[in-house]
DNA sequence: CTGAAAGCGCTAACAT
DNA sequence: ATGTTAGCGCTTTCAG
């Protein structure tokens, strides 16, 4: 049984296309009540359905926009993903995943596909980026939402979704020299990431406006990964008057970290406190509940989902387009990896 | 600066519309090299990229398909998704991904969508699924691959991978009986869910195969998710004689069973041996790390998109299509979660 | 070897 | 109030 088309519905409700796509477009203010009811009753006879492609053609919108993340393996996504989804659904829009697995030219692969679907816009949500991408994209005159991107020189219809980091660790700092943690330790992602050294930066700021100097804090490298934190720890726990506190790039880390300290021993959080950032779902159902700075997952992905449907009418209008901006915060979630720091043999009172 | 269309290509080419479009379909067979060159060059000079949708139109394909799952969040997924993108990808398709969030109408709501849209097949992997659905899939001739469901009734161009659970539970059984274990439980999932009816039986068919009755097994239910697994705990550790090795329906569940035992004192493996099933990423990672069944997922993935590529070309011809069938195996990991019974004190010798 | 013309299924002027 | 006509950008006969 081959999908019906127009004509066949005009031919079985006795009129012409013109007024059959009028019903479906609810273009039907000045039209006889019978007429329209004779279409529709076509339409339901013949189970006919529109087909988005034609339409598409004729309109030049396609009713999908493309999402670029890294990896859907990583928890972080997943929320972000449904956020997105919720709100695009909402609206009639449907989601092309593009998982560029952590490559740019993955990444540039989709965005050739993705324009040459004629999707409506894209949300960009990698970690990395390469602005040639970006260029690419706002060439080709589509809308565009970054998520946690710095603006790139490039013109076209864009909007950034910003993350401010900084409250949120800060929170986090305040709360552990608040416990009496003087000796601190971070474990960054991977610091050729432009989110990973500013995560770096914020938390060695934020110590340093609490009277710690930068100099004073170790640093280790990570994979964003649980192996990432669980190789840190030796590092970690070296030395005459090792950190009582960690602050990792991100949740896997802060349990690699966790993990990997109490296969060596270690007592938590007496022995070590520990923060992570993301608000993973596993950060609360791990024992001890990680405390963790919190990203407003969904949040983002409504957020700028919601953002790239406010950019779309604006995507015929050449370059003068304001651009976008949105702020979203964070938050610190304290749990029960952190607590007041056991006091240290060498340093009793 | 607005896209190019294959006329503007042509008039600079000084060719016919068709003489492009032959040069972009490679039916360049009866062309001299000169005229080829020219339309190349026109094409590079302008950009051109030729529009999807206008060549989906007249085509009748899209070089899409959609992907029914029901939740990124559950991290049985990610690798399956993996799975399909990097066939997809390999062979120019693009994958539109549907989370249904477990519900029903929502799917049926992809489905028309993506009917709409007319993507070129569907894989469908929710853990739920309703015959009418499919049927409706059927019924518009999109072929579909069905991913651990057995076969409706419907007709269509249909081929469904199989998930061999018996070999890997079986394993699994052995493995424990082999280490001593006496008194088993099972966490199983949801029981109005096939796929959990299905794990349960083959678990206690295997135990019956090692001559331990079904009656002695106690079964507990869960919601798939960590919680699910710390809830049982309680249950699982009460009586005289407690089980001294528990069968999870998956991952998150045993994972949820361990955390939840140690909270409650318990040692892990002396104490209570622990077996999940799906061998997440996580499995590996945690401490003790999980003995499970695994999934080759990501060969899952990769399969089902294959078999959705040998079905579209068929998806011209009416029904006498044969079923296409495929059986995936699946096999124990052993891991740190499981080791020997202690001497039960009630049981001393 | 290449061009002209028709048509995929729909919408949008422009009639009437 | 509804029908007619002309595309949207491409592929594909069918002619040359």
């Amino acid at each position: 049984m081959t999908r019906a088309n127009i004509a066949e519905v005009a031919l079985v409700a006795g009129v012409s296309k013109s007024t059959v796509s009028r019903v479906l477009n609810e273009r039907t203010e000045y039209m006889r009540d019978e007429t329209r009811q004779r279409v529709l009753d076509a339409v339901a006879t013949l189970g006919y359905r529109p087909s988005a492609v034609a339409r598409s053609l004729v309109s030049k919108r396609t009713q999908a926009v493309g999402l670029l993340i890294s990896d859907v393996g990583n928890p972080y996504y997943p929320e972000v993903i449904h956020g997105v989804e919720d709100i695009a659904l909402a609206h009639g829009y449907d989601v092309f995943l593009c998982n560029t697995n952590y490559k740019l030219e993955r990444g540039m692969a989709f965005v050739q596909s993705l324009a040459d679907k004629q999707v409506d816009g894209v949300l960009v949500m990698t970690s990395r980026m390469s602005d040639d991408l970006l260029a690419g994209l706002a060439e080709r005159g589509l809308p565009v939402v970054l998520i946690d991107w710095e603006l790139p020189a490039a013109q076209g219809v864009v909007g950034t979704l910003a993350i401010d980091f900084e409250t949120g660790i800060r929170e986090a700092v305040d709360h552990l020299v608040g416990l009496g943690h003087r000796r601190f330790a971070h474990v960054a992602g991977p610091l050729n990431l432009r989110t990973s050294r500013t995560r770096r930066d914020l938390f060695l700021a934020a110590l340093a406006g609490r009277g710690i100097a930068p100099e004073q804090v170790l640093v280790l490298e990570g994979d964003l990964r649980i192996q990432g934190g669980r190789h840190a720890v030796p590092a970690l726990l070296a030395g005459p008057e090792p950190p009582t506190a960690v602050f990792a790039a991100n949740d896997l880390m802060a349990l690699g970290v966790i993990w990997g300290a109490r296969e060596l021993g270690a007592r938590l959080p007496e022995d070590l406190s520990v923060v992570g950032l993301d608000d993973i779902q596993l950060a609360a159902e791990v024992s001890p509940p990680l405390t963790t700075v919190a990203l407003p997952r969904h949040e983002i992905g409504s957020r700028a989902m919601r953002m790239l449907l406010d950019l779309l009418p604006l995507s015929a209008k050449p370059q003068a387009v304001p651009i976008f901006q949105e702020v979203i915060g964070t938050q610190l979630v304290v749990r029960g990896s952190t607590g007041r720091p056991k006091a240290h043999p060498g340093e009793g009172r």
